[in-house]
RNA sequence: GUGAGUGUAGCUCAAUGGUCAGAGCACUGGACUGUGGCUCCAGGGGUUGUGGGUUCGAGUCCCAUCACUCACCCCA
């Protein structure tokens, strides 16, 4: 084959983008309720747009960027998330001036320069929503809440929702010395990736696999008892809040973000169904990205749903929906042709699905292709038909077919679909 | 970036190193000169991912390369 998709990159084709409307469709839907809008946002951005929020440090940045500079030499990159453009827009429009919380919906496709595997993609979609302006835990409850509402509303069952606080600016700093601490004297017993998070990223640690790892952390500093009164009220808020909603939820105080900019919750949604990547969606509070950015002192929370996990958890059940036309013109000869043409394309305009066979097709791989169709009724006109003025009408569902006047066609299907 | 596995028809897969590579599904046609689903019959469709090598002989063995798959790192 000459010409192929890039790795890790895929052509979304009927019927499958069915799947895919419906789960733009429902978080749609489900976000309007909430009171959220759509924001579009390029997917280019500058260079340091990402580099600044996301972290320096993290694999995103260092390694799975596509980054290119344009035609003037300026470094552009493919958005690898949706939260740092948003919050660009947020500051370049001034939206801080509207009534906070100020609330966003994205969706469309990200890029990380990965090796594929099952659920990663190097384009992959997200669904992604951002509420500014508010730092009190019911939204961070309402969030999640909504969350929950989209993907079962979707068709999502067995999800685990875990939740979990970072802390803040003021705590996080002590927990992490108090980690490594805690690890420096095991430090030459972790396994070569731990070493490396060590430095990086110790918080990490907390989250890693392997079997010698787990038992060297047993009984390490949590960052859950760290936090500053400010976060712990707030936790403990969002926790009252989410049981009050009956959204069941484990706290996993090992529950680490990959990103920098989060502060406080962080939360994230995984199914036993996938394969290693099983997050089906994720995010956290990020009360100083604003600020950072230039922008005023805001706190904000968001997340993102990735719609091919959601994909291959729905499409095994999910029930393709779409139907046949309501009449399948099969034709012989060129005047016929010609005359269910017509009355084809005037019950086009009325918005009708209409088929027409085509004059290569024989009689009955025109019946073949309005069965597979799906048509509810078939219109054979020929030149006998034409003669006499009557068409034959087939019912597909019943067999019986009856005689109908041409002229009467399109009356008795407008007059059909009133009734 | 690391590791393992797999590449044969549109799809799912066969073929102890030995004729000119097969089957099911799908597609087209016929049985039914102008009538769909079921059945039967026939037909079209392949540079066996690509390039080298070993061999009298390679879909099969070896090397390289590309792609796909799964996992690691990391992440939705």
């Amino acid at each position: 084959m000459k010409y192929k998709a890039l790795k890790g990159v895929q052509d979304l084709i009927p019927p499958e983008i069915e799947l895919w409307q419906h789960i733009e469709d429902v978080s749609k839907a489900v976000f309007k309720v909430y009171g959220y809008k759509e924001l579009r946002v390029p997917i280019i951005e500058s260079t340091d747009i990402f580099l600044r929020s996301i972290g320096e440090t993290t694999d995103i940045v260092e390694k799975e960027m596509y980054t290119f500079p344009d035609k003037a030499g300026r470094s552009i990159t493919l958005r690898p998330e949706g939260t740092a453009p948003v919050v660009r827009a947020f500051i370049e429009h001034n939206l801080f001036n509207l009534n906070p919380p100020q609330k966003f919906y994205y969706h469309g496709p990200m890029f990380r320069y990965e090796r594929p595997q099952a659920g990663r993609f190097r384009q992959f979609y997200q669904i992604g929503v951002e509420a500014f302006g508010i730092d009190d835990p019911k939204l961070d409850a309402e969030i999640i809440c909504m969350l929950r509402h989209t993907l079962e509303e979707m068709g999502l069952t067995g999800l685990e929702f875990e939740l979990n606080s970072i802390g803040c600016s003021n705590c996080r700093p002590k927990y992490r010395e108090s980690l490594k601490e805690f690890l420096s004297g095991r430090l030459v017993r972790l396994c070569p990736d731990c070493q490396r998070r060590f430095e990086l990223n110790p918080l990490r640690i907390m989250d890693c696999k392997v079997t010698g790892c787990i038992e060297l952390r047993q009984g390490a500093p949590r960052v859950i008892d760290f936090l500053c009164e400010d976060c712990r009220n707030h936790f403990d808020k969002l926790k009252d809040y989410l049981q009050l909603l009956n959204v069941s939820f484990a706290v996993n105080p090992d529950l680490v973000r990959g990103l920098d900019y989060y502060t406080k919750t962080t939360f994230e949604v995984t199914t036993t169904s996938l394969g290693a990547q099983k997050a089906v969606a994720a995010g956290g509070r990020y009360d100083r990205l604003v600020e950072e950015f230039g922008g005023p002192p805001t706190p904000a929370i968001g997340f993102a749903i990735g719609a091919e996990r959601i994909a291959s958890l729905l499409k095994d059940n999910y029930v393709y929906q779409s139907s046949g036309p309501v009449i399948f013109f099969a034709t012989l000869g060129g005047e016929a042709s010609a005359t269910a043409l017509k009355i084809a394309d005037s019950l086009r305009t009325k918005g009708l699905y209409i088929e027409v066979g085509y004059d290569v097709m024989s009689l009955k791989s025109q019946m073949k292709r309005a069965d597979r169709l799906g048509a509810l009724y078939t219109v054979i006109l020929g030149e006998d038909e034409l003669k006499s003025g009557k068409a034959i009408l087939r019912d597909m569902q019943t067999k019986k077919q009856s005689d109908i006047p041409i002229d009467a066609i399109e009356e008795n299907f407008l007059n059909r679909i009133v009734a």
